[in-house]
DNA sequence: GAAACTGGTTTCCTCGATGAAACTATCTCA
DNA sequence: TGAGATAGTTTCATCGAGGAAACCAGTTTC
């Protein structure tokens, strides 16, 4: 085994006894959760800025569609990363937050923003 | 904005005339490039296992088909991420290996991974 | 009474992602 | 001579992601 793969094992605290397998599993795992063009987006919004109803996600994620909107929160709400309430308001609103377990995800989102934002940099000033 | 938005942003260096949108954008451009389900796989295992040739991938990589790895290693190849080299053997043999710039991915997925890990650990002994 | 806002759902459609399998071409070894 | 390994490409087919727009139901305001 590469020195690398033993020091990412480590890093990921990882037992031996489980190493690459586990290692692919939970990178399919997480991609299964986060995948697609939006679910990153809706997650950093709600973590980053706070409790959002349904229409102030609708403005703040760029481009989004009602349904896939929709469509999304369904599913993050059944993996238990964020909690939808429905308020007792005139007329009902709804809103949507980030749960304990969905804070998890930060430190994940966060490092492929700023990987994110230092790639478009470098994009765009070469050539 | 959010305290937290503003911790955030300092975690990124971005600049305070940047924020929100470029964080948005950066997502996205990180997005574009290890979308899909295969392409932080082979990152990964190329950056934590070493180099690899052809054949090696299609084998490692559980589940992909040629025509798939073949696409994704162009596609990463056009982004600078893995560099492909022929080496003049007999029967030729190709080898693709992260690069420099590969590796700034590395954080990243680091971060999905662990993420990963412990979710799967957390579903599996939960019920 | 009509329009506008809340939070969605439903229908229809298209296009691209992905898979399976066959095919190409070169080289080696038995 | 032909099987097997190298590294793909090509063809055909399917299925689901995602978008556009209409619709629904309740409330409130004009």
């Amino acid at each position: 085994m590469e020195p690398l793969e033993k020091e990412l094992i480590n890093a990921c605290k990882i037992d031996y006894q489980a190493e690459r397998n586990e290692m692919t599993l939970g990178i399919r795992d997480a991609l299964d959760i986060i995948d697609g063009k939006w679910k990153i987006l809706i997650i950093g919004t709600l973590s980053f800025r706070g409790k959002k109803r349904f229409m102030e996600l609708l403005r703040e994620v760029d481009g989004i569609a009602a349904k896939m909107l929709s469509k999304e929160l369904q599913e993050l709400e059944i993996n238990k990363l964020i909690k939808r309430t429905v308020c007792d308001t005139k007329p009902i609103t709804v809103e949507y937050e980030i749960t304990p377990y969905g804070k998890t995800l930060d430190k994940a989102i966060i490092e492929i923003m700023k990987w994110g934002v230092e790639h478009r940099r470098t994009i765009m000033y070469q050539d």
